[in-house]
DNA sequence: CACTTCAGAGGACAGTTGTTCACTGACACT
DNA sequence: AGTGTCAGTGAACAACTGTCCTCTGAAGTG
């Protein structure tokens, strides 16, 4: 017999993302502070009780948003670092694959720019920390970059620091420019590719403009 | 004899800064839309209908607030631009001014980052106009500078919305790092000073690259 | 002085919120 | 087959919300 997780936690589980895709859509016309429990336990059709199964708070939803949203990203990241393209392929395929994710998971994104500053420290401390995990993965593939050598350890810190962000910046862009006039996202993703191409450029010029 | 508001007016503009800095101060541990309107007369000290006297509802109070938050900040950004110092020293003092200006002004600072993409449109674009006039304004200055000889308009737009976006995420990681560990805003700055340093250095290599 | 204006008070309204408690009934295990 | 577990129910709770209405009294006006 494959074993079948049973049909118990399969229906409770399936409450759980009831609940967190709920949320979710209620979240892209409000902040997580405001969200109330019997709101989304309406949406899903459920008893405002039943929300306790699942979450102790909405703190705890909240966290589990950011996983959902972030986690699955990092297998992504590493795959478009690992490649051993030039400079100009590599950001080109970068704001592309941002740019697919931010069409493809919409109200994700937008949650984790909301929430990435808002009002719920759980929450914010959980984007911090799967942020700053980014931002190590992407140490790393520049650490093996030949552009890195001589660099100081903190120093490709930062410059990993300033692209995630500046990706982060970037997909946020984007949702404002969806609602926004067409014509307006090519031209938040024009923008991107020769912010990170200056960037690049800095990057070869460091070391020799004596970095330090 | 000086022409003296009158005694009403002057009254009335008293409350509603009362009412400005109350809703600031409760919205250190929260976000404008969970704000009650309640919750703010409260602590002023009136009854909660007296709050209609002066905005129409919660967004239009936050839009005040950007104001009160951003439109302080046009004239000291003009200075430093203005200034005909070196990229280094330049750097060095638009770092301490916004490192002052996070330490004075922390509740305006954390409240424009955290609804720069909240839950209440109104306030999303009263802020995005307003870093708009900023952008503007670094742009004009970066425009004067011999560096910018030959670049296209379009591109130095795309600078000047780097430099401003790395300051405002800067503040942001200011405010963090104030009730983190103690050194971690140093860091903050450190890091930050580093990036617009390469910013920098791209730009001076940007047209020998081929910036198009 | 009488007369108007209007910031703020205070009561009342219907709705909503989070949390509690005892409950049911289908699944899981022996 | 018998028994315990536990996801979800439904009623009740005190507390709170935004908004409406009428009222007051001090400031402004001539």
């Amino acid at each position: 017999m494959s074993h079948t997780l049973g049909v118990r936690q399969a229906q409770k589980q399936k409450t759980r993302q009831a609940l967190l895709d709920a949320a979710l859509g209620l979240l892209e016309e409000q902040s997580l502070s405001s969200l109330g429990l019997r709101e989304v336990t309406r949406v899903v059709g459920v008893a405002p009780t039943a929300f306790y199964r699942h979450f102790r708070d909405m703190g705890e939803l909240g966290v589990a948003l950011v996983e959902e949203a972030l986690g699955s990203l990092h297998a992504m990241v590493r795959a478009i670092l690992a490649e051993q393209a030039g400079a100009e392929e590599r950001i080109d395929r970068t704001v592309e694959v941002v740019e697919r994710h931010v069409r493809e998971h919409p109200a994700h994104i937008r949650f984790v720019a909301r929430e990435r500053h808002g009002g719920v420290r759980a929450v914010r401390q959980a984007i911090a920390g799967e942020l700053d995990r980014f931002a190590e993965e992407v140490a790393a593939a520049l650490k093996t970059q030949p552009v890195s050598d001589g660099w100081r350890d903190d120093d490709v810190w930062m410059l990993a620091e300033l692209y995630v962000d500046r990706l982060v910046t970037t997909a946020a862009a984007l949702l404002d420019a969806e609602d926004g006039e067409p014509g307006e996202a090519e031209r938040v993703v024009r923008v991107a590719r020769r912010q990170l191409r200056l960037i690049s450029i800095g990057r070869r010029h460091w070391m020799a403009a004596g970095g330090e």
